[in-house]
DNA sequence: ATTATATTTGTGTACGTACACGAAAATACA
DNA sequence: TGTATTTTCGTGTACGTACACAAATATAAT
């Protein structure tokens, strides 16, 4: 392994000018700079992160705001604990991550975190741009501090995000076209059920959606989905009365498609013939669906990645500091197709204790 | 960030015996143990693993014997990229990776790569265990010497290995018979393509033909596999006429199973008419397999994560040697499901370049 | 009690890099 | 030519841990 110390030597310089050269750190003459850059050139060198981790004074803050989860939506929890995990791999490169959670169906505790997020005085954000709006004015704030920012989840176009992570929703619902389709080659009437705040709010489950109808459109299937866009998706016996009688009311549906991580109250909501003859899919590998998946009332779930999607956030953006790799701008993960058989290998999000240290959690 | 230094001020110790605690070594009075423990359990003392790897002085070495890859069966290109992407990142903390190579239809090359194997002095061995009883020689020679030994992609019972980094191929072959039959809900008379070799050697493929039986068994489908068993699985003119000429003898089969990753190869040999009625299952996203993907010739493949298999054999030792941590015995990796629709965002191995020189390859 | 031996503890250096500080050399200005 | 100023460079310390070696203390043997 050859050091700062060994191109020192045969550059007839001292370590500390080699040091400057690699970090084209000014006070260098011309001459020498090049004399010592050609060295390292012809070595390939490459500067051992580890010791520089441990010598590096300059210490990095990220931090992260994303939408808290609660019992009943459990979605969040996974990309938090990916953050977790990567806060804990990076903590001893000079990386410090925070997180900040917002409650998804309130701008106001959006911003609220937000303004608690900037006093950690970040030197990058990791954020989830759930409201379209009051991004745009966090946006402004981070660009005025300068502050990089990279998008979770949720790829919002028309801004300067270094990096978006996340799936690509389109696809990711013609993907689930699909899987509608190889199960009811005959038929082609489905049910999409969505709620009213999605509609307004999350562009990717429209994405899903146009996906999905873009699979029968674009492959020449004639097909009539019908949309049923309800206030909330908990089981509330309005739901239940409405989402039964529509499908008492039409008998031709085949399939139902929820294109949200809420099918388990779809399917709490269904009455048991509906579960039987019914072909349902949905999105994300939470444990109550995962259930339904089991249980066969659910035949296909697609899975996000969600785990992942937090880790690499951080790893990216973590790298990018301490290794200075600038990161792909567009990071899809995977479109992981699950079913009751292949479900017990995926996405169980590697265990973190919840109290890890290496992040603070407002 | 609490150090080692603070532990000792604390205790009113050195910080060698700190150290001396730490890490088990011999020479502390049982009562200044007992002091230094309990303070080191009450802040949860960890060690910072980056200075810790820069200041070890043991090395270590692990070996891995796996099957080298051509332009033919590019698969084992996948492991072996993991593998070299692992290294890169555990180098610098101490732990140095060589790969060794056979052909996989050479017992003999099998043994050779060992001898060379074994003049690295590995600490750990990670092998595929590609022939049975060259592998339990293999096995004694490295129980002799005390080396651990971890298992990857073929899982042989009735070793010692400290874990299974690979598939399960059983479930993946279910899934794949789920997906034929997906597809095909009237029929079920399928053809199953192996080779000869596969017979004698490879377990994996065994048992994912067992999974592909077992679902149609299980969920009381009546089907009727055929099997077909050639010498290879090469485009040759004589396997074409063998597979095309079973085809038009048995027109009611509606579906070709192929348990390996060579699904091309049978592409290759099939005639235009066959392509276009029957549908295709196999394995693994090899450039070759993925292509079949996206000309519709092929409907499912499924992957092992093949990139994945090799980062996380290195990974899991290398968390093992650095911090103790011991692996879980069976880490299976997921059962992707690959269609034409979410290929592109699967598998692409992460870019590692070739010649990576964290890693020394024979 | 004295010396020898074993046990326990403290000290110092190394790992490879980052960066502050000061010394030396080069340039500017008088 | 001499001094002031700027530019260029070298030295030294720190990061937190590992481990060799030396020092100090405790135990054993005489």
């Amino acid at each position: 392994m050859i050091t700062i110390k060994d191109i020192a030597k045969e550059a007839n310089v001292s370590e500390g000018t080699v040091d400057r050269v690699i970090h084209s750190r000014s006070g260098v003459s011309k001459k020498t700079e090049a004399k010592v850059r050609k060295i390292l050139e012809r070595h390939s060198f490459k500067v051992n992160p580890v010791a520089s981790a441990l010598a590096m004074k300059k210490k990095h803050q990220i931090s992260v705001l994303i939408p808290e989860y609660n019992d009943s939506d459990l979605f969040w929890k996974s990309p938090y604990l990916g953050v977790l995990k990567a806060a804990e791999d990076v903590k001893n490169f000079g990386v410090y991550v925070s997180v900040f959670r917002f409650n998804q169906s309130d701008p106001v505790s959006y911003l609220n975190a937000f303004e608690d997020l900037l006093e950690t005085k970040p030197t990058e954000v990791i954020m989830v741009p759930n409201f379209s709006d009051e991004t745009k004015q966090i946006i402004k704030e981070l660009e005025v501090l300068n502050i990089p920012y990279l998008f979770l989840n949720i790829d919002i176009k028309g801004f300067n995000n270094i990096a978006y992570v996340g799936q690509d929703s389109y696809t990711a619902g013609y993907v689930a076209g699909k899987l509608m389709h190889l199960n009811n080659p005959e038929s082609s009437e489905f049910l999409i059920i969505q709620t009213l705040q999605n509609i307004t709010k999350n562009n990717s489950i429209s994405d899903r959606i146009e996906g999905f109808k873009d699979y029968f459109f674009k492959n020449e299937i004639k097909s009539n989905p019908r949309g049923l866009k309800l206030e909330n998706l908990n089981d509330t016996l309005e739901n239940q009365e409405v989402i039964n009688s529509f499908l008492k009311n039409h008998p031709e549906i085949k399939g139902v498609f929820v294109p949200s991580s809420r099918i388990y109250m779809v399917v709490n909501c269904l009455e048991e013939h509906h579960l039987k003859n019914l072909q349902l899919i949905g999105f994300d590998n939470t444990p109550q669906n995962t259930e339904c998946l089991i249980n066969d009332s659910v035949a296909f779930l697609i899975s996000q990645k969600p785990f992942d999607q937090g880790y690499k956030s951080v790893r990216l953006l973590a790298d990018f500091l301490i290794q200075n790799k600038t990161p792909e701008y567009k990071t899809y993960l995977p479109i992981d197709i699950l079913m009751k058989e292949n479900v017990k290998y995926n996405g169980r999000d590697e265990f973190v204790s919840e109290n890890n240290n290496a992040v603070e959690v407002f």
